[in-house]
DNA sequence: ATTGAATTAGTAATAATTACCATTATTAAT
DNA sequence: ATTAATAATGGTAATTATTACTAATTCAAT
């Protein structure tokens, strides 16, 4: 809950390099323990807590996002442009739908409440081809 | 992560009816511990596993629905047909946004995957309008 | 190289949720 | 109504994800 300020002032170190780096390099959505778990292998002396920072610090930068699924477990993408998500249901595999925010939406929920909007967030569930396959052979 | 199995096989009690009715009277979306802190007025001896566990097999029941809002916490809601969500960014209040479920973004999902959609999930994030008078005359 | 501050590893502490279990309450059958 | 079977409860302990704390380390600007 309690968000710590930062004045914008951040050292480039190893470890933070190291976890955008693992980020940027892969199509999953990882959680910060699965962060911690990966890089773990090739730095033994790595801690938990390290990670869990970073993934603030580099969210707080925008570089990378923060989602939640409704697992109760944060997963964290280097993808920052406008995009939605998927999640197979059967597999709970996350996939990038690389469709722009669709402003009208937006736009639309303004005119019938007069709030401000922002922004919204859109995910699709469902199941993914290979799942989808499968279910239908069974 | 471990999902109890259940055979259907659900009784009537107190605590889950008063569970149920206070989600049904409210507009707020409130988490099991504040559902928790409401009911123990009236019932001191109410346990907060029992909530949790009320509102999970009111859930899979389908007479509510939990909701998470990237707040790490779970909210719950007996409104139960298809609508969406805004969520103020200075309040942190949640309104629901009566708009039925627009079936085209998932046939538009579909047709750009290949996947099979089951449904999708939208919320909006900004500024509820007391907030947003509030922020323009400051 | 020196120095000041950001960052780290490691561990302890929180917070949300779930598991456990002896007791209680609901339901269906007698 | 009584009884019997078992779902549900209250209370507490355990788990899990995340944050806080701190002495030691590392980065970066002089």
């Amino acid at each position: 809950m309690k968000e710590k300020e930062k004045d914008g002032t951040y050292r480039i170190t190893k470890q933070r390099q190291k976890i955008l780096e693992l980020l940027t390099n892969t199509k999953e959505h990882p959680t910060a323990d699965q962060v911690y778990k990966k890089l773990k292998g090739k730095f033994p002396r790595l801690s938990l807590g390290t990670v869990y920072r970073n993934l603030r610090i580099l969210k707080e930068q925008g570089q990378i996002w923060e989602l939640d699924f409704g697992t109760g477990l944060s997963h964290f993408d280097a993808v920052v442009h406008s995009h939605y998500h998927f999640i197979c249901k059967n597999c709970n595999k996350i996939y990038d739908i690389r469709i722009p925010a669709i402003k009208e939406l937006d736009e639309r929920v303004r005119t019938m409440t007069g709030f401000r909007i922002y922004s919204h967030r859109l995910e699709f569930f469902g199941l993914c081809d290979i799942c989808n396959q499968r279910q239908s052979i069974n």
